[in-house]
RNA sequence: GCCCGCGUAGCUCAGGGGUAGAGCGCCUCCUUGGUAAGGAGGAGGUCAUGAGUUCAAAUCUCAUCGCGGGCUCCA
């Protein structure tokens, strides 16, 4: 066969010689595409553009036409090619500077915002901060000098000796583990590098125009922290330089939201070394905040059927056994303490709590759902090295509530659920929340607790209360917890980022442990369904996503400041105390600023602080009871009776209205 | 927990084997000023903690504590 018939998929079609390459291929059915791609997929797999077509044959595939899609920039796959190959790139630069450094892996990363492509490896010496920009230099160099990359197949053994040759002892175990009886490696020509790899990669190292080193970590071989420790360089690459200037745009943009920063500057919280790690101190302008936040929880908990409850911070460690915390989770747990002979925990959760009070009277369908919610605050020993603000803490409270009903009435109670996570959501100015439905699948991995049959039910009704209601969802097969499976919230706050929150779980697990029943209308005993249901999560990562989501300037409903009160001289001082009453009187959260300040550094003040309103006051003001309003990022606004001001403020708050002024402009 | 980096005034940071620095903030005084910083003066530090090297350590070494970036990712 000395030709072939090539099309691009849906397009032009050509006849090649057999001996043709992609890209000679590509040349011919549409010149852009083969000038811009990086890669391609030919009858449907991924090859690299120096692919010969006459090679199908020899990998059965030769369907014709032959099908050719190239892969190009601007695509997720583009992307992945590129950052694979910066990877490979940051590997040969490495090798160049430090000879005798040992290569891990180095694959690209599309799912974190936060990288690009890792490459971990073992230097002769321990690399710091500070040889990155030598390494990224050296990258550069080798991109300018336009070396290919060149794959061959090889039979494993040759792999291995070749490996081992360059004495590489971490790819001889992976040609090992994962390769079949031939295998591809790459090389940079020009270059000392040779990797291991499925490939496919761009043509030669000067495709590669925009990229980034970003930081050095440690890794564990294969994330086991049993294993050797390496060193993980992280990068990033796009296809053009646009693409990296914005990404790195974003990155400062969500370095200037850090909650930390903002924690500080508000004063919202702290974190105390003398105290202890990951405990955190809610200062009163944050406090008052979270209790905006549980406030209008406790409301809509109490319209939507829930029943408040209180329950202890520690039990009994024979307790924790029973809810089989102890042997499965006693890890993530502060260790037991003992008192007159009987060991206590700390609570790391508050299912069993809930639960007590369900056990502690015999309970009828008729009483069924029953819907326990607490503030619940928990303790859990997170490794020091995972602590991270107030993201990831040692002690936080859920806003957490168990539903007991019957198999019945649980179709019913996720919906709830569902519906009141949107609207909590909406309340705090996230519009966009996604959905995750985690299930058991056919993983058997996992020791999965309850019956084909329960699954299903379960599996079943969550997914319907999507369906049902028109969410879009993704489902995910094998991350069901092994109690039953769950749907987990994401919100997409104002910068893009996803922050994964609350969660409805199903648990098959502890009804039996704890052996709760219900008397049924057959007057036998039946065992109810038990589902945990958190909407925040974390009161206290909320909070932090919510510092970011409004770097730091919340809406009035939430603002720990709603009002300051600005006189223009001291002469002014009474007048405006008496304004700063009045607004105290109807409820609204009222700073009165006496320093000896002119008036622009007085709003310089409250625009740091982020306060939504200031009332300007001087002589005018004070003789017609007005004040003059300026919005935080409107200005001013104009001038109004306190009156009026104190109605438009109340209508806004009572609305929890998401921005400070209302449609007729005040 | 482990790897790398960091720890100097309330905050942000400079300095660096020989008397501790700046800006902001804080306090006092002057100024009474109409929409994002008025002026002057002052207080404030065991340079994270402990040990070592040295005539001398905030500075060099080690340990401890704390903080930051990480620790599933297709060869």
């Amino acid at each position: 066969m000395s030709e072939l018939n090539v099309q691009l998929k849906g397009g032009e079609a050509a006849q090649v010689p057999a001996s043709a390459s992609v890209a000679e291929a590509l040349k011919q059915l549409d010149r852009d595409a083969a000038k811009q791609a990086l890669a391609a997929r030919v009858n449907g797999s991924e090859v690299d553009l120096a692919f010969k077509l006459d090679r199908l044959e020899a990998n059965g595939n030769t369907v014709e036409p032959v099908e050719i899609v190239p892969v190009l920039p601007g695509t997720r796959e583009g992307l992945e090619v590129l950052r694979h190959s910066t990877a490979h790139l940051l590997a040969a630069a490495v090798l160049d500077l430090f000879p005798g450094t040992k290569l891990g892996i180095g694959p690209a990363l599309l799912d974190d915002p936060r990288y690009g492509y890792f490459y971990d490896l073992i230097a002769p010496r321990q690399l710091t901060d500070e040889d990155l920009p030598a390494i990224e230099k050296r990258m550069r160099e080798i991109a300018k000098r336009n070396m290919p990359y060149r794959r061959e197949e090889i039979a494993k053994s040759e792999a291995m000796r070749l490996f081992s040759e360059r004495d590489e002892p971490l790819k001889c175990k992976l040609v090992d583990d994962k390769g079949g009886e031939t295998v591809s490696v790459y090389y940079i020509d020009g270059s000392p590098f040779i990797d291991f790899c499925l490939g496919p990669h761009v043509p030669n190292t000067n495709r590669l125009k925009a990229f980034k080193l970003l930081s050095l970590s440690g890794a564990y071989w294969m994330g086991d922290a049993t294993q050797a420790q390496m060193q993980r360089i992280y990068g990033t690459a796009f296809a053009t330089a646009e693409e990296l200037d914005a990404w790195v745009k974003q990155r400062e943009e969500a370095e200037r939201r850090d909650h930390r920063r903002i924690g500080r500057e508000l004063d919202l919280f702290s974190i105390q070394d003398a105290y202890g790690q990951g405990l955190i101190f809610w200062h009163p302008k944050g406090a008052m905040i979270r209790k905006a936040m549980e406030d209008y929880l406790y409301a809509e908990l109490q319209r939507r059927g829930y029943l408040l409850v209180y329950t202890p911070h520690i039990a009994k460690r024979e307790l924790w056994r029973v809810s089989g915390h102890d042997q499965s989770y006693g890890d993530s747990m502060f260790a037991p303490t003992t008192l007159e002979d009987t060991e206590f925990r700390l609570k790391p959760m508050n299912c069993p709590f809930h639960i007590g009070i369900y056990k502690s009277q015999q309970r009828s369908y008729r009483d069924l759902p029953l819907r326990y919610a607490e503030m619940g605050t928990v303790y859990r020993a997170e490794l020091s090295g995972t602590l991270h603000g107030l993201m990831r803490v040692r002690g936080f409270t859920v806003d957490d509530a168990h539903l007991f009903c019957t198999p019945d009435q649980i179709r019913k109670e996720i919906d709830d659920c569902v519906d009141f996570v949107v609207d909590v959501f909406k309340a705090f100015g996230f519009d966009k929340v996604r959905f995750e439905l985690s299930v058991k699948g056919s993983d058997t991995g996992k020791n999965w607790l309850g019956s084909e049959d329960q699954w299903a039910d379960a599996e079943g009704a969550l997914a319907e209360s999507l369906d049902s209601r028109g969410v879009a969802y993704e489902r995910i097969e094998g991350e069901a917890a092994f109690y039953g499976p769950k749907i987990d919230f994401k919100v997409e706050d104002a910068i893009g980022r996803l922050w994964q929150l609350g969660t409805v779980q199903w648990d098959f697990n502890l009804p039996e442990r704890f052996e709760l029943e219900f008397v049924g209308e057959d007057n036998k005993p039946h065992r109810p369904v038990m589902v945990h249901r958190a909407l925040f999560g974390s009161v206290e990562r909320f909070f932090g996503v919510l510092i970011e989501h409004y770097a730091g300037a919340f809406p009035l409903w939430l603002a720990p400041v709603q009002v300051a009160v600005l006189p223009i001289t001291d002469r002014i001082n009474g007048y405006a105390e008496s304004v700063g009453e009045a607004l105290r009187a109807a409820g609204l959260r009222v700073e009165v600023n006496t320093r000896g300040e002119k008036i622009g550094a007085k709003i310089r003040d409250a625009q740091m602080q982020k306060v939504p309103f200031m009332l300007v006051c001087g002589d005018r003001e004070a003789e017609s009871n007005m004040v003059a309003v300026r919005e935080r990022t409107k200005g001013d606004i104009g001038v109004m009776s306190v009156e009026d001001f104190t109605g438009m403020a109340r209508g806004l708050v009572e609305s929890r209205a998401l921005v400070n002024v209302t449609e007729s402009g005040a």
